[in-house]
DNA sequence: TCGAAATGACAAATATGTTTTACATACCCC
DNA sequence: GGGGTATGTAAAACATATTTGTCATTTCGA
C-alpha cells in the first residue's frame, strides 16, 4: 500500500448520539473498548469490517449509512 | 474482544472471475498485492474497511453485495 | 459547589492485516 | 518437453487496529 488511496468517513458520534447511547454503552453493544469508540469516532483510524457490520447492526442503520469512502482528491502531486 | 462474535463472508473470487480478472490484475486495481487478495478470497482474514470499499467499487457492485457479515450461532456454551 | 458520569489523551502491549520474497503446482499451448 | 500465466503456501517484517491502564477535562444534576 503505502500511498494513501482514500479515508473512510463515519457518522457514528452522531446516530449514537441520536440513539442516546454513550461511548461505553455503544462500546459493550459492539463488543469493543470506549477507547476503540472514541478513537474511530475521531478518525484516528478505521475500525476492522467485522467491527463496522456490529457498529451498523447495533445502531439499525443501512452499513453505507455509518460509513463512506471518500477516494483521494487526485493530486498526482507526489 | 476475544470471544469472536460472527465473521464477514464475502463474493470476491466469484465477482472477480466473472468480471474476467485475475487475482493480480483486481490486486493492481484495488492498489494491493496478489497475496493479500488471495488471503481474503480464501478467508484466512478479512480485508480492512477502506480495501474492502476499494473492492466493492472496482467491481461496481454494492458493499453489501461484495461482504456480508454473519453473526455467531448463539451457543452461550461459554 | 460537590460528586459522579461522560469524554478526551496517551503509551505500552497484543492482535490482525498487508507486503515482500520465494517456491510449488496446475493448466495451456506450441 | 519447455515456457508462460494463474493460483496456492508460507515465513518474516512491517503497518494498522484494539485493549488495558491511567490521568485530565467537561458536563450536569442534586
Amino acid at each position: 500500500m503505502a500511498v494513501s488511496k482514500g479515508r473512510v468517513l463515519n457518522q457514528i458520534r452522531q446516530l449514537r448520539t441520536q440513539a442516546g447511547l454513550t461511548q461505553q454503552d455503544f462500546a459493550n453493544l459492539v463488543g469493543a473498548t470506549r477507547q476503540t469508540i472514541l478513537a474511530i469516532e475521531a478518525e484516528k483510524y478505521a475500525p476492522s469490517l467485522e467491527l463496522a457490520f456490529r457498529m451498523a447492526r447495533a445502531l439499525s442503520v443501512p452499513f453505507e449509512t455509518l460509513f463512506q469512502f471518500e477516494e483521494e482528491v487526485a493530486g498526482p502531486r507526489n
